[in-house]
RNA sequence: GUCCCUGUAGCUCAGCUGGAUAGAGCGGCUGCCUUCUAAGCAGCGGGUCGCAGGUUCGAAUCCUGCCAGGGACGCCA
């Protein structure tokens, strides 16, 4: 990419700077290259010099301008200046520019990929709700972070598997059982008192009434054990279901549905429960088995084992990540949590230390809350009384793009507003379809051009010179370095404002440049351009999960 | 009480891990459709970056202390 091939050649001029005795000696700092704001002070940019100013007891205006001579031609930069205080400032080539639409139609679809994280294995787990309901909006945002992640992350050159991890025992799996079973009975028309702890959403009604009809009171009839266990296996089995089906109406899809039970079985539990006693983590006391985070720096310790002896959810957790790092190897584990799930965080680092397992290499993104409201009124969700607006009903009302954009629209750290009147807005009020118009502007454009016979063949592209379209080029030329940016800082929400500076280049462009005229060579090239523009647009309403519309 | 997240324009939020004159969308006001989609474009107005200190060439960004909102502190998940 062209920002590390700039930091190199600064690097080089330093070194040679020094060797000339230019410059004194001094350890170079990592090379930071950004893009100003001010198009005046040209495509790329570094503040090293004002940050040598002290180690080389130098002026930095003096250090740049030392510098920029040493700095070797390269064919894309047109030239090096320094501006005060001591900036050192790049400008592309317009040849090159324009030259970078062949580029980029060359890529085709797979522009934007880059080769950074050079196949490594990655695991994103996300959502992962109790499999005892159905899910909502909260865990929506969830969903839509963690498949973009995977999609950038993909781009990003490493190898992903998309993960759900589902709680099939344990005590929430009790309670949905009993609640369904106090339901399953009064839908038969039995007395049954709903378990106080226990799942009192209406959803539960109506799932009972639907086994009733699928299967009668079959369950009614075994020993009771019995029928809760074989008519919760039914229950659990219907809400996976719906919640595959929702995510998959939210374009969400997994490789892997992880079994929390498959832990217990599969021998993975005891494994690794033996190997933290070994290592000395294990504590009895108070009739329970303790797992000693406090050895490790944490506030306390944390049941593993209780002493009903049952393992707790984070005993399961333990296990999991001893699967994901030691028996299934992957380089790095992210995991996508709701921020009820914050105070597990330091206890999962502290496990994995636990195991010598470095634990920078598991990263824990928590997404805050998102607050409900309809205009001005603020919709309440709980999961547990059922007063909820469902994931379902969020995309019956709003559609996948529109929920999916503005889901994604916020920093995962911050808590955020989802006005539900303005998603379902077609309008110019909803940024989803600015840049989902644009799209379907240029190839509205396309169509034009092929009735009336105009084509990109042989355009020349050096005859993009004006501004809007350089403009233009400059932007595009942004996605790889945007997908290597989110691939290490894990946040996709910048491409929401990539896509709209995106289409605000291409309106301006579109304002300006006529595409389809008489000048058949200017035709040719623009084409190219706007052909290479609907594939940078369409990639990156792709990597958010969006459709690119053909018209709107 | 302890820990975590947040506080930036009237509203919802960005701000590229310390850089150049703090941005966008929405809302308000004013213009622009006989020419490839007006779901668009151009312009105007709008700011003690929660408050107070500190670090340095330079702070919305880093450190400390307050204030406010949210969350977590369970043998729930």
């Amino acid at each position: 990419m062209l920002k590390q091939a700039i930091a190199d050649l600064l690097t080089k001029a330093f070194k040679e700077a020094q060797k000339a005795g230019k410059l004194p000696a001094f350890t170079l700092p990592e090379i930071v290259i950004e893009h100003p704001q001010n198009p005046e002070h040209g495509d790329y940019s570094s503040s090293v010099a004002l940050k040598l100013a002290k180690e080389a007891r130098m002026k930095p205006l003096d250090i740049a301008k030392a510098i920029i001579s040493f700095i070797t031609r390269s064919p894309e930069i047109a030239k090096v200046d320094v501006a005060p205080p001591g900036f050192i400032n790049f400008t592309l080539k317009k040849e090159w520019l324009a030259k970078q639409v062949n580029a980029i139609l060359a890529e085709g679809n797979g522009y934007g990929n880059i080769p950074l994280g050079k196949g490594k294995k990655i695991q994103i787990e996300f959502v992962s709700v109790n499999p005892t309901g159905p899910i909502h909006v909260g865990h929506g945002r969830g969903a839509v972070l963690g498949s973009t992640l995977c999609n950038v992350m993909t781009a990003g050159g490493f190898d992903v598997i998309k993960e759900y991890y589902f709680n099939d025992s344990g005590s929430q799996m009790d309670a949905f059982r009993n609640s369904l079973w106090a339901r399953y009975r009064q839908a038969l028309g039995k007395d049954a008192a709903m378990p106080e702890d226990g799942y009192h959403g209406n959803y539960m009604v109506d799932l009972a009434k639907e086994i009733v009809r699928e299967e009668g009171d079959r369950y009614l009839k075994m020993p009771e054990v019995e029928g809760i266990d074989k008519l919760g296996e039914v229950g659990l089995t219907k809400i996976l279901a719906d919640t595959r089906e929702d995510l998959k109406n939210l374009r969400v899809e997994y490789d892997v549905w992880y079994s929390e039970k498959t832990l217990y079985e599969n021998g993975q539990f005891d494994k690794v429960m033996k190997l933290l006693k070994k290592k000395g983590y294990i504590a009895e006391k108070e009739g329970a088995t303790w797992f000693v985070s406090t050895a490790l720096g944490e506030d306390k310790d944390n049941v593993v084992i209780r002493s009903n002896g049952s393992p707790t959810y984070f005993a399961a957790d333990i296990a999991y990540h001893y699967n994901k790092f030691i028996e299934r190897k992957f380089d790095k584990v992210i995991n996508i949590w709701g921020a009820d799930h914050m105070g597990h965080v330091s206890r999962m680092k502290a496990v994995v230390s636990a195991l010598e397992i470095d634990p920078t290499r598991l990263e824990i993104i928590v997404n805050q809350m998102v607050t409900m409201r309809r205009g001005g009124e603020v919709v309440r969700i709980s999961r547990r009384t059922g007063d909820m607006i469902t994931l379902r009903e969020l995309l019956e009302e709003v559609g996948p793009d529109a929920c999916r954009f503005i889901l994604l629209s916020r920093a995962a750290d911050a808590q955020m507003d989802f006005d539900m009147e303005l998603a379902k807005k077609q309008s110019a009020e909803n940024p989803v379809y600015y840049v989902q118009y644009a799209h379907a502007r240029i190839a509205s454009i396309l169509k034009l051009a092929e009735e009336r016979g105009a084509t990109d063949k042989g355009g020349d592209v050096s005859l993009l010179t004006t501004e809007p379209e350089l403009t233009l080029i400059r932007k595009m030329l942004l996605l790889p370095e945007l997908v290597e940016t989110i691939s290490l800082t894990l946040e996709p929400h910048h491409l929401t404002y990539y896509a709209q500076d995106l289409a605000t280049v291409f309106h301006a462009f579109y304002r300006d440049c006529r595409v389809v005229s008489d000048n058949k060579a200017l035709t040719s090239a623009r084409l190219k351009l706007v052909k290479a523009a609907k594939l940078v647009l369409g990639r990156t309403l792709n990597l958010m999960g969006m459709t690119a519309p053909e018209r709107m």
